[in-house]
DNA sequence: CTAGTAAGTTAGATTAAACTAACAAAATAT
DNA sequence: ATATTTTGTTAGTTTAATCTAACTTACTAG
């Protein structure tokens, strides 16, 4: 049994290895303002669980079994943002406090009532989109940003795979999670692009970047 | 701010109290299957709180905030049970698991919203009555026995007000909530009615008696 | 009316989840 | 390369909610 505190860090880890496969205690910390060394015993009783992997001073990293379980808690936040917005006629902005508590409800007919009243979607209405019944992201709307299309506008939502060096070229360049990137050119010869983002008028990306840049399309 | 523990010891009490004004710590400790010196510890808390009215060895009472509180819990329980089953197509007697759990929701949003979307139903899908957003029971639905007429059938749902000697009365006549009598005649001297209810044919209810039992009308 | 049972209470232990203080390791910056 | 800062860990405390064991009060049946 995973206590509704338990869950609520595998959501954590879930969100913030998403993007780079690791995490640290310090970044959970901050992420749900508890104390360093309430995560640090706190990671230790889900590696017991065998759901993180632990290992002293070494990145947090969630089993295969951690995944799964915090991809189904991330489903039902999501389902029920779907449709607290589509049954109950709530704005995008309203629900999520409302998900963060309905997410624990234990009740696998209540979701898949849903789930079905909504006709199966895989997006929510922020765009993210739902895990399956099995914790699987289908996440067909997430393209790597080598296959866009000059004049395409997106929004930088993951780097797989991804690695220190990476991490900290896109922080020299401030290119992070949720940057949204107008394509302006594509050269034809080694395939690097031209971006804008931000104040940033013509930053030029390599395509050895730009495959690992997994982006959402708006336009 | 009231637990979610305490949520359910102040629903539980309420529910007992429902009948007869008070409870023991006997009861409680059954109804939730918590062992009885945990709920006298909490009854302690809850009196300090100032919810319940606690004193050594004698019968355990809400106080009027503590009457509120719960109720406000009750009503978030009965509008989700009508929600569940008006709005999600789930059956009566699968919704009371799940909302058990919805009940203890912070979010009064979410439970005005579902109030409005279901047309702001005064009974649950069990025909039990949903307090007022003030916590205010609208028992239109439950009448006294004293006003009922020959032939009706009714369910006898609380007693109010109640005395001991009242209820040692209604214990020797086997005489419990719950119990369906009807009724066969009405003596128009004293009122007092005969009715029948179990395996008994013909017993008789003085006016006394009669003023004080509160009945949900079925035919 | 008193003996026995049921109910209520007190005291102390346990577990989960948080904290602070102090120390250790790793990363960073001069 | 070393000093400083940041991050991680250990140890020990706290609070809420539970328990068992032991004792006290109240109720009940002869």
């Amino acid at each position: 049994m995973i206590s509704q505190t338990e869950e609520n860090y595998l959501k954590a880890l879930y969100n913030l290895t998403y993007l780079k496969g690791e995490a640290s205690v310090n970044e959970i910390s901050k992420r749900l303002e508890i104390k360093m060394p309430t995560v640090n015993s706190m990671m230790k009783k889900l590696s017991e669980k065998g759901l993180v992997h632990y290992e002293s001073y070494k990145p947090l990293k969630l089993t295969e079994e951690g995944k799964k379980e915090a991809a189904l808690i991330i489903r039902k936040h999501r389902l029920t943002e779907m449709y607290l917005v589509e049954k109950m006629g709530f704005a995008w902005d309203e629900v999520h406090q409302i998900a963060e508590q309905i997410e624990h409800i234990h009740s696998p007919e209540f979701f898949t009532k849903m789930d079905q009243l909504l006709g199966y979607p895989t997006v929510d209405p922020h765009g993210s989109p739902i895990p399956d019944h099995n914790g699987v992201m289908r996440s067909e709307n997430y393209v790597f940003l080598d296959t866009c299309e000059i004049g395409n506008v997106v929004t930088l939502m993951a780097v797989q795979p991804s690695s220190k060096e990476l991490l900290q070229y896109l922080n020299s360049k401030n290119l992070e999670l949720g940057t949204t990137l107008t394509i302006h050119s594509i050269e034809p010869f080694d395939r690097s692009i031209t971006v804008s983002y931000d104040k940033r008028s013509a930053e030029v990306l390599s395509s050895k970047v730009t495959a690992t840049l997994l982006v959402r399309p708006i336009s």
